[in-house]
DNA sequence: GCAAAAGTGTTGGCGTTACACCCATGG
DNA sequence: CCATGGGTGTAACGCCAACACTTTTGC
């Protein structure tokens, strides 16, 4: 075959991982303890090891620097394949995004590290409409990566990866509006998201509020589905 | 770095080309020349050359197989990289859509082919409707493009790159039911694609066709862009 | 004059938006 | 008792779908 004559680019797996912290959209960071881009935070991303397939490669990424297992939701993004984006030589970058409950993050320090990688490579959250200057294109995928959210948000169901198993209608809306970046009127959607008929309410009762206890709701299924439309 | 320990998989560029002949939605294949499934249609796709990204690949082999240089639509759809899609080994696929005038499908017999694969290897279109078996992942790969095309009318301007630059309101609508695969309402469908803004009347007429002459519109621009809705 | 496609408005229903007050609890 | 967020309905509007007849040409 003829494919041995071409010299193939590397191929990386970079993933843009979404949680909601402290009522703030933030993505995971790792600062980068090598050149390229020493010092700089940059995704979260690995070399495709031999036969591993770029969706392996993604989870493997999330569960080394994340602690996530499961639960979470994950799909491919896009492929950056510029020649120009890493001055090491040519590398194409498929790139995901996830997006994961706070509570599941147990944010670890890099395995195999000497301690002073460790310490420089620890990941950070940083809310997305304040990040700072990022390694190769990272900026631009996670760019991306925030359109596609917004989008997939109007006709799917993913926001449960971002919720807990039940929930006040309150906290589901303030994920929309966190993601969205605007406010939402609460009668109106209510409305339209029990239309949908995603979510069921549930016995449990959410107290110790200062203020009345909410009834808590739980999404009917916790796997990827699409609508017709939506918001 | 340590990327050198790293075996990179193969990687290619397919690209699915869906053109409207005769009133029907096809896409070209072609026959294969070398084993693995030797002589079953499959996608024009090419390996990358040393630092060719993927988008120049795809156009490449959009010139080498159709002779189409420029005026089409094309964009990335989705990067195929199961281990087991390729049984020479891991071989990932960044696939593109194109879309493309049938008037500017040239289609070329294989360059530096012996004439034997010549023949062989020479491109046809095939209904998307009526597809025979393919070669490698390459009906799966199709089935996405054509869920991304029907997509992508309902947002965006892209139906220009299927059309001539001065057409019928009917041409355009004649289009729109060829790729959603159902019939439009006349009065609904021209109130509607009027008042998005993107074409506009020219003096040109349409005659000799048997029956009333028909105004000829044309794009206010063939470049792509999105809009809120639509369809 | 007839076949064939071009061209043109109105109506009813449905979904979206805008909007304000009472309720249940914790402190 | 008061601060806090939970929970609820209605009315106006705009968008979308359904629908039929007249016009202009080629033959």
């Amino acid at each position: 075959m003829k494919k041995i004559i071409y010299e193939s680019p590397y191929v990386t797996a970079d993933t843009v991982i979404f949680t909601i912290q402290d009522g703030v959209l933030k993505v995971l960071l790792i600062k980068r303890a090598d050149v390229p881009f020493k010092g700089s935070p940059a995704l979260p991303g690995v070399f495709l090891l031999k036969n591993e397939s770029g969706l392996e490669a993604a989870k493997r990424a999330l569960r080394s620097k994340t602690g996530v297992q499961a639960g979470g939701y994950l799909e491919q993004l896009y492929t950056f394949d510029s020649r120009f984006r890493d001055p090491r030589g040519h590398t194409i970058s498929i790139t995901y995004f996830a997006l994961v409950e706070e509570k599941n993050l147990k944010i670890r320090l890099g395995k195999n590290l000497p301690n002073r990688q460790a310490g420089i490579q620890s990941p950070k959250l940083y809310p997305v409409n304040k990040l700072p200057r990022l390694a190769f294109d990272h900026k631009e995928i996670i760019e991306l990566a925030l359109l596609r959210l917004r989008a997939k948000l109007e006709y799917t169901n993913v926001v449960y990866s971002i919720l807990q198993k039940f929930f006040a209608f309150s906290e589901l809306q303030k994920a929309y509006e966190i993601i969205f970046g605007r406010k939402l009127d609460k009668r109106n959607f209510r409305k339209k998201f029990l239309s949908l008929d995603l979510i069921r309410p549930t016995k449990q009762i959410l107290r110790g509020t200062r203020s009345r206890p909410a009834k808590l709701y739980e999404f009917k299924s916790r796997k990827p589905s699409s609508l017709k439309k939506f918001f």
